[in-house]
DNA sequence: GTCTATAAAGCGATAGAC
DNA sequence: GTCTATCGCTTTATAGAC
């Protein structure tokens, strides 16, 4: 729900409907309300990429770069799902989960960077910035266009130039 | 307000308190309401690179799209200035003004496109979508990590391959 | 643990005085 | 053309029965 509606437009009644669960029930589990009900979706978010991604991109060189393209066009769904942070970090909810947001991005990039470097390029952290900006940017560019290939295409080129050194 | 808030943020009371007018004023001049509101500023926004960015690049070769690149340079305020119209697309606003938002983008990597190919890039097509979604993608992350550099550094890195062929 | 009822505030939009 | 008052609805959040 916060990922289709974004923060203010996933309301408790949608919350509630979606779950399955009335209000009560969803302020027993989250007493914080929608604040709290949105920093465990980030934590959750946050704990995929950590076991999927981020791992894999810290131990591996060029083959935990390439489990990364391979994970990111899963999790995206071929650039018809949006990036949840990335979407809070354009409007004002970015000031909500400042960490969380912050975090995210600087881990991915951080990690990938690490990978980067380790298959020898020379430069891990431009090309880091640029991959991770580049993924952001497809889904924002797929979606406006409402054309998943474009994310699909851009992945593929990004692939091609992690390659490259 | 609808960039720095977002649609669902921007209540009347805001875009009334930030214009100086009632909510009567806002509705003589906007029958339509809040839609007919973010329709305008879409508009307005459109008008704007229309006349800077997309009339340049579809007249001139490299000069355009370097005139591009200062364009926008200086409309995103080096990274502190969010596309709002990218915010829209990510969100579930865009269904509400998907014809808006598809046509912003389509009509700036088509002039893009059709730029490097008057400069004899071999590649016009996949790097305007490059480019464009390179923007975007450093709007996230600069607006993510709260660190406007990411945007111009993105934006050199973007100029250079934009001049190789 | 789940529900309904309800409170208090904010929302978009309208009506009508001036 | 601008304002205030107000409608009807939705919002988050709480209270309390079960």
């Amino acid at each position: 729900m916060f990922r289709e509606h974004g923060y203010e437009g996933a309301s408790l009644t949608r919350l509630g409907s979606a779950s399955g669960l009335g209000k009560g029930s969803l302020y027993h589990f989250f007493p914080g309300g929608k604040d709290e009900m949105a920093e465990a979706v980030l934590a959750e978010i946050d704990g995929w990429f950590e076991a999927n991604v981020f791992a894999l991109l810290e131990t591996g060189g060029a083959d935990g770069i390439s489990a990364m393209f391979d994970a990111v066009e899963t999790y995206f769904h071929s650039g018809r799902r949006v990036c949840l942070v990335g979407a809070f970090a354009l409007c004002d909810t970015r000031d909500r989960f400042r960490g969380a947001i912050a975090g995210y991005f600087a881990r991915w990039t951080d990690a990938l960077e690490g990978a980067l470097a380790r298959t020898g390029n020379a430069d891990a952290t431009g090309l880091a910035e640029e991959i991770v900006g580049g993924i952001q940017g497809a889904l924002v560019l797929a979606r406006a266009a409402d054309d998943p290939a474009i994310f699909s295409r851009t992945l593929e080129r990004l692939r091609v130039r992690a390659q490259d050194m």
